[in-house]
DNA sequence: TTGTATGCGTTATCAC
DNA sequence: GTGATAACGCATACAA
């Protein structure tokens, strides 16, 4: 592959000029442009980005760690991100966890020997330690590390009340809650907080079911959800923390013969595509994914030019009411 | 961020010390190296791999062009690919071209300027020359470009035939298939080809509709389908190319008052997830999504190497029976 | 067993 | 307007 040597040698220039041409700097007559430009036409030159990186100290790589893109959430995220990336000539890295701390601590890592100019943290096994002293510009979201690393979450107790409230405002007298696991500590448990006080509050009967949410284990789900129903066949309402989950249990309600949203009620969280291509279409929380994706890249950015930037970043939920309640 | 110089000094040796310590090459005493390495902890010390990566000509990094990851197709085969590069200590940069021809070249552009080693091209709106000069190491996916570029599919032609015999022998009489664009020149058109034949040689009335597949629009998606119902109401059957349109096909379906599969019956196409989460569960042709993902980053690592590699690489296909047909 | 010098492809500084 | 040269951080050939 051609270099700017070859490039200034075939156009009988220095690399300096060449270098001017490319990088539009500096005074170059006309004729010695067009005869650079030509040249490196000839030659099909591409500029050594490698290069250039190392010299500036600055990659435009962003590495985006989740738990896995093959989950509609982060499959829906990581496009969005994707798309807000190449708008400011960034491109990404694709990292997925799956949730195992050993791999999320080596590509974070790896990242970091590949001199990204910042990570997405949609993945959070470790302690906060781990995130705290890797001094380059970081944005999490759905989980709050310290007060100087800004994070991108939805109003998950919000979330949690409106579905909550729609279930109990739909007449349910026994609802289950689908969670993730409580342990990570992320934001997303304050949906169940929500849930667990406007259900205490009303006094209505209530059964709250952990799971590993971000493992896309579509056995678990099925089997969670079986066993619950097998236990508490007098649940009315399932309120589950994705729309992926909420799809599971539409499917164990139906092999139970149950009607929804007749005998069930369920609403799901996040609003991914797939909520509105199954049947019946799943009512949910809708988490603004898009604007989630478009900030993430300008925190990093904002990060890198030493612009001002919020720390908490708390975006608005939105009630969609479809089948299924 | 500390250089191997800074570890130098602080250790008391010279780069090349630090060097061999770090690849583990040439002899060293046992006492230096410790040391070393104590150093390289104390200053959180992590190699810069562009300027590896410049030296060596070897950037470890792996370009994967699909039409947009929220795709539950792409974003499975995103997932492995991933996966599989990380075994082999590459990384996976993200490009979604959403079929816009001038985003992919500029998407290939970007990539070459960064020296991947390889480029696994799942998204094709560019004519067969642009991809043939970009002498990387490339592999394309259900595209056959030329001889000497290796392309990896599934058997299309087997599957359209798989899923054209079901609905056949199930009784339908009048069948409907839903395809992606034929002028792109996919070898997916081989599933409308196998479709063709078949009802063509048993005689069964059908209909053929393209869309553009690759493109995640889905009121596109409900509007062909909801035309289709209108215009041929009487259709018995449906093989639509992917999981997700055949979900639409479900939906619509239900809308109308059919019963699946009693009044219609539906088959699908990839077998992506989605198709075992929704109600009623998707019959398909199963895609080896997995194995795609492995054998493109074999092709790229076996190029790269200058092994010997296959260059026509159909994968099986297999019908999974579900409860649409 | 360890160190010095050179080059990977680029850009910035300074000189002409 | 243009060119020579040093540096970015690392690995290797060659010396010692």
């Amino acid at each position: 592959m051609a270099t700017i040597h070859d490039v200034a040698k075939k156009a009988g220039v220095s690399v300096t000029t060449v270098s001017r041409v490319l990088n539009n700097r500096g005074y170059i007559s006309e004729k010695t442009r067009n005869n650079v430009f030509r040249t490196m036409e000839e030659l099909n030159y591409q500029p050594n980005e490698l290069a250039r990186s190392l010299l500036r100290k600055q990659s435009n790589l962003i590495g985006l760690i989740i738990p896995n893109v093959s989950h509609p959430f982060f499959s829906e995220l990581a496009s969005y991100v994707e798309y807000y990336a190449y708008q400011q000539n960034s491109k990404v890295l694709l990292c997925n966890s799956h949730m195992d701390p050993v791999k999320e601590k080596e590509y974070i890592e790896m990242l970091k020997r590949n001199r990204v100019d910042g990570i997405i943290m949609g993945s959070h096994t470790l302690e906060v330690d781990e995130y705290r002293n890797l001094n380059s510009p970081i944005v999490t979201i759905d989980r709050q590390i310290d007060e100087n690393i800004p994070f991108i979450s939805s109003d998950n107790y919000r979330g949690g009340q409106l579905a909550t409230e729609l279930l109990i405002q739909k007449g349910c007298r026994k609802i289950a809650h689908i969670c993730g696991n409580l342990k990570l500590n992320m934001l997303a448990n304050q949906r169940t907080q929500a849930f667990e006080e406007l259900t205490g509050r009303h006094n209505i009967e209530h059964v709250t079911i952990q799971t590993d949410m971000n493992v896309f284990d579509q056995k678990q789900y099925e089997h969670i959800i079986h066993t619950l129903l097998q236990e508490h066949p007098d649940v009315d309402g399932i309120f589950s923390t994705s729309d992926i989950i909420a799809a599971f249990a539409i499917k164990e309600c139906v092999r139970a013969g149950k009607r929804i949203p007749e005998d069930v009620r369920i609403i799901g969280y996040d609003d991914v595509n797939a909520a509105n291509w199954i049947v019946p279409e799943i009512t949910t929380v809708k988490q603004p994914i898009e604007e989630i994706g478009r900030l993430a890249i300008e925190l990093i950015r904002k990060q890198l030019e030493d612009e001002s930037f919020e720390r908490q970043n708390i975006l608005p939920v939105k009630l969609i009411e479809r089948a299924t309640t």
